[in-house]
DNA sequence: CCAGTATCCTGCAGGC
DNA sequence: TGCCTGCAGGATACTG
């Protein structure tokens, strides 16, 4: 479900609403994530923490606790983060929940388990396998000058290169399939077969989107909330992702819709070249 | 190393 | 109405 901007979104929320506060117990049940969600340990290491400002790296959230050590949160395909009163009705799939000592709760809920939430102990982020993985972080990088070479060098279509978080962290399926017909590039291009310049523009077009979509809160397809219950407002600004069979805003050629690096892909094959 | 596919899981829309 | 299929904002293990 999120990709960087409506992470972003729930890491600027919880700087609000979270940082701070003490977490005074911790509730529900271990259960197979994309990694274990263990709530014994979390339970025997989480109360009498509190948090912090959290950070962002990629899609992930780091939510880093005083006197020490982090929460590593990802919320996979439908995870959401909830911040509310104890009264508000308990979604399914609601996997964890840590009492605050503001009498408010942080509850996780993610009903295909693509998520996790994992405790990483001092010292353990440097070496977390998921991490080290990451590559750039588009909006604090020169990422016009620092991304283009990545896909010159390689030869798998540019949407599948965009989807790899090992070059870019944080661009998923609807922010790679706007900066592809933003910069009027067919998906399935090869970045071998790009121009420099074109990459240059790719870049460019990645970045734009994903700050325009931070302005506007996130994108908000079916489900994704923010922790206090907001939508994000950039869904009216899609020119190309879920837009199959309708007629292109700037050419008014019929967009398509093809499968490129396993997901739907939707572009516009009379100017995305 | 690289590129492409299968897989994890639930919910929901659409076809019959 | 009910059943079945396929698809969904992701990451990664595995195969050639």
């Amino acid at each position: 479900m999120p990709e960087l901007p409506e992470v972003e979104t729930v890491r600027r929320a919880l700087a609000l609403g979270l940082a701070g506060r003490c977490i005074t117990a911790v509730r529900g049940r271990s259960v197979a994530m994309r990694r274990p969600l263990d709530v014994e340990e979390l339970r025997s290491l989480l109360p009498g923490r509190r948090f912090v400002e959290p950070r962002r790296r990629g899609k992930y959230l780091l939510l880093d606790l005083a006197p020490a050590g982090t929460l590593l949160n990802h919320l996979g395909m439908s995870g959401r983060l909830m911040l509310t009163d104890p009264s508000a009705p308990i979604a399914p799939h609601t996997h964890l929940t840590l009492d605050l000592d503001d009498g408010r709760e942080l509850r996780f809920v993610d009903p295909r388990r693509f998520g996790l939430m994992v405790w990483l102990g001092p010292g353990e982020e440097a070496d977390d396998s998921s991490l080290a993985r990451l590559g750039i972080e588009p909006l604090q990088s020169p990422l016009e000058n620092v991304l283009p070479p990545l896909l010159k060098a390689r030869r798998a279509p540019l949407k599948s290169l965009l989807l790899d978080q090992r070059l870019v962290a944080g661009v998923g399926n609807i922010y790679a399939v706007e900066a592809l017909w933003r910069a009027g590039i067919r998906p399935s291009r090869a970045g071998s077969r790009t121009s420099m310049g074109r990459l240059t523009r790719l870049a460019a077009e990645v970045r734009a989107v994903l700050e325009e979509a931070v302005e506007q809160g996130g994108t908000t397809i079916r489900d994704y909330a923010t922790p206090d219950g907001n939508f994000g407002y950039f869904a009216v600004n899609l020119q190309a992702y879920g837009r199959q069979e309708k007629p292109c805003e700037r050419c008014g050629t019929t967009l398509r819709a093809d499968v490129i690096g396993g997901r739907t892909t939707a572009w516009c094959p009379g100017c995305q070249t």
